[in-house]
DNA sequence: TCGTCATTTTCCATATTGGAAAGTTTTCAC
DNA sequence: GTGAAAACTTTCCAATATGGAAAATGACGA
């Protein structure tokens, strides 16, 4: 692939997550579904197909006595991601370069 | 899809074909299938794709007695990948601004 | 125990992407 | 001309990816 690509990231609804979660200790699971914008069923999906991939881990916990889940990324995960952005940033870049040379 | 991707670009393979071209002004059918890295069928479709999205412009001319095929990325092709890369920063940035209201 | 909330899973439908293999066109060797 | 080979292109098919709706689960609270 390309340069460093992570396929799991690829999915733009993966790329927004993996987003957020890079800047906050751990985001809830109805606050990811707001800011990513997916049904419930899909932000599961996706956060399931994270956490198989080793970049999230999720945590069960109760608040107003009902049970939540909060995702955070992990060491990895956050690798993943800042290669991912660097790998983007690097075709950006490229194609800069080419824009500017034709301008 | 969101955002401004662009469907036609959203395939790794083919963001890398288009980050090729966008630095040079023609790219062989042979080099691009070493740097993208598929077989030769995959390559022809996803040039295909993208003249039918209307992004590229294929020239067949021979060199050393075979006819070959040189690919280009014509000006909507250059707009419409920096409006892919726009639109994946503004994910990115887009999300991590909802985190920062909510810190 | 029942109902509800917060996910998870299952069920489906659709779209993508990829390779293998066969087909096409052009060119070179004989 | 005929045959072989290069350089793609198409066809055929399989495997993934996504996405939503709806049913299923698990953990409370009444």
């Amino acid at each position: 692939m390309s340069a460093d690509i992570v396929p799991a990231l690829h999915a733009p609804a993966r790329l927004q997550i993996a987003a957020v979660l890079a800047r906050v200790d751990e985001a809830e699971f109805a606050t990811l579904k707001e800011i990513v914008d997916v049904s419930d069923s899909v932000l599961s999906k996706h956060l399931s197909a994270l956490v198989d991939a080793g970049f999230v881990k999720l945590r069960k916990a109760p608040l107003d006595g009902r049970q939540r889940t909060w995702a955070s990324l992990n060491a990895q995960g956050v690798k993943a991601f800042r290669q991912h952005m660097h790998a983007l940033q690097d075709l950006v870049a490229r194609a800069q370069n080419a824009v500017a040379q034709s301008e």
